[in-house]
DNA sequence: GCATTTTGTATAGCATGCTGTTCAAGCTGC
DNA sequence: GCAGCTTGAACAGCATGCTATACAAAATGC
């Protein structure tokens, strides 16, 4: 019998992000890092030295989670702030020489965790997941409700 | 630029989920539920009275997890336990008469958010992005590691 | 130039997930 | 018939997400 869960995106995306993220949590925890990291270093390698609203608005997550997820890496010394000149009521938000280190073998880490969830895909079913869940990510961001 | 993120599984599944359970949170907030509480109340609508470690099993959550989603539906009225006769360790948990009647307009909230996620993809493309999220689940759960 | 609005952050409170620990009850083997 | 293993469940501690609130600093309007 086919259950409401294997005909429900959301079921299926949730039970699939859960597993996504423990398969991360257990590959990066040796480098000391933890998947709800990755978003924000991810955007810091790209660009060291943003703001919290600008993280916020890249990682598209509430101002409120940034700001404790900030005090965590903080607190790991994976970043630091610096007055912002420009206003004063931000500061810069730069990696640590140790979180800049940890770029290669961290995105290793998540390249090893991605190619094991796709494995039972080919070439073009792994590319053609991946743009579907971008249009459904799109879909719901426009979303006003 | 083509990010990373727009080529990881793991951070778009993450991003996916995140957009699912908010809109699945405000849709089903007038009915008195909350995203966490779905698994485990699909679980119980197709059938009453199991125990924990069956619904463990099913909804595919840690013990704890289980635990302490089943004390705050319990709070809220949605479950009541019973003790089992056939071994006393465990309860066997029963949904209130509030909770089998909030079915049907829970299943149209869910069944909504679904189709508001899926609303730019055609038919063709909505069953394949279902059908590979289903292997990509498969594949997780029985990877060791 | 000042009152009002907007923007940037922090914090409290709560839901949902995890690991680790503990404990009771059932099962197994000798 | 009991020691030891297995199973069912609760609880503590922590990460990550949310909403709601509060407050300071910057920008705007008149």
């Amino acid at each position: 019998m086919v259950h409401f869960k294997d005909k429900s995106a959301g079921y299926l995306v949730n039970h699939l992000a859960r597993l996504l993220e423990q398969a991360l949590a257990v590959a990066i925890r040796p480098l000391g890092l933890t998947p709800g990291q990755f978003p924000t270093l991810l955007a810091l390698w790209a660009r060291d030295g943003q703001t919290q609203a600008e993280l916020v608005r890249e990682v598209d997550v509430e101002q409120a989670t940034m700001a404790l997820t900030l005090k965590r890496m903080e607190r790991d010394g994976l970043i630091r702030r610096e007055r912002n000149p420009e206003d004063s009521r931000s500061r810069l938000i730069y990696l640590t020489p140790h979180a800049k280190a940890l770029e290669d073998r961290a995105l290793a880490q998540a390249a090893e965790v991605n190619a094991r969830a796709l494995a039972d895909l080919d070439e073009h079913e792994a590319q053609q997941f991946l743009s579907l869940a971008i249009r459904l990510v799109e879909t719901l961001r426009k979303a006003p409700d």
